[in-house]
DNA sequence: CGCTTTTTCATACGCTTGTTTGATAGTATG
DNA sequence: CATACTATCAAACAAGCGTATGAAAAAGCG
């Protein structure tokens, strides 16, 4: 209906979106003022009122729009995983999961890698901020991931199936958080910007994780 | 020095530190406000200046308060693991990291069980706030146990090491932050009451996702 | 051009934040 | 009892917060 006719700078949409972002990765949502926003996109203060309604709706557009296409991304890559028509192989299946988001970090000029960051940090709080646009965006991508993971590993109860995923959503959420340190945090023994390296080492990780016999006794107890 | 003469009600600095706890736990360093603890702890606004310096002087005690017998216990554990004589089990090393933490949870009475969200995500953000703790109380520890898993695989480089703590402290630490909210997110598949089952789980996943001989090519790129 | 719509801007509003103050009450010790 | 120290309290502080307003500027369009 209404929309964009002109610009009169170079969008200030864009703007406090790559502002925002870089921020609240940076500090976290409640520790990032809208002033500072604004002074980092060079913009003025009531802008983000009047192009996002509120903080929080800036905000909520901040993850949409890199959320869309690295789950479109990875359902593609699902989908091309499985289409061999055989049994699809774990190491795929969860690599088609986390190479897209990964893959953010090249993007560092459009301020992916900062985003990246942000999204890691998220999985730990989603605060009411975000829970309507993860029921939309992330679940039905969970569950298909869900079940595909289920066919690669049909020995698993569906109850140990979602601890191993559990399990491996936070090795990977703690890496997308924390990689820009890694470096540091590792004395220099880790590259982090050998992108492709982390990701077959957590994919190999998190597939050993999943594929476990176990020696555990599995006594539930009432 | 000086320290406490007497305590005019039931010791105001306990209850600052347990309120202060729940509410950090559920919704983050930021989020709290002092007027939001005291009122919680019913105490005067004032008595945390008071008592703790700062606000942030009164988040630094909150983790001191139960960091420090953790770790106590969690070096117990490994000793007693390795006193044995013979090369340490990867698994025990593990479950003396993960259990004493874990434990915390039946400590909902004391408060342990919020701590231990808060901790969870404050491993994600390790903001300058609590900089100085981490590194006196928690990198000995991380140093200890670092050593003790490569002694269990000597196989690995340093870096690989590294690579695979980092994964397993991820999937510690996301189960740390949302073992209270994986009841509901499971859609009741998972009982995150059966503590030792949640120990077992995890420890048997890391241990796999450690010693897994993977099929990747490393080829570092320079 | 003139008219309308979209965007920017400076400014201010009401509210909350962490911290400080100075008075007051309680307890210990000489 | 008197003195000193510890603890609590109500009140106020400046600073920052997210949001709202109304006018000015820019752009689209006949």
């Amino acid at each position: 209906m209404k929309k964009r006719l002109m610009a009169r700078s170079v969008d200030t949409r864009e703007r406090l979106l790559n502002a925002a972002e870089s921020l609240l990765a940076e500090r976290g949502i409640e520790a990032t003022s809208m002033r500072a926003i604004t002074s980092l996109a060079r913009v003025n203060l009531a802008a983000v009122n009047y192009h996002f309604g509120s903080k929080e709706g800036l905000i909520v557009a901040v993850y949409a729009r890199r959320l869309g296409p690295v789950n479109k991304e990875r359902l593609a890559l699902l989908a091309a995983a499985e289409g061999a028509g055989a049994k699809p192989v774990l190491n795929d299946v969860l690599r088609s999961y986390v190479a897209p988001v990964m893959h953010l970090i090249h993007d560092a000029s459009r301020g992916g890698e900062v985003f990246m960051r942000l999204l890691g940090r998220s999985l730990y709080e989603p605060g009411d901020y975000l829970g309507q646009l993860f029921r939309d965006e992330v679940e039905p991508v969970l569950n298909t991931f869900t079940a595909a993971l289920h066919r690669c590993l049909p020995q698993l109860s569906s109850e140990e199936l979602f601890w191993r995923m559990h399990f491996g959503g936070g090795a990977l959420a703690y890496t997308l958080a924390q990689i820009h340190r890694l470096e540091m945090l590792s004395k220099g023994a880790c590259d982090p910007k050998d992108v492709e390296g982390v990701i077959s080492r957590l994919v190999d990780f998190v597939a050993a994780g999943m594929q476990t016999g176990g020696q555990q006794v599995r006594t539930k107890k009432k």
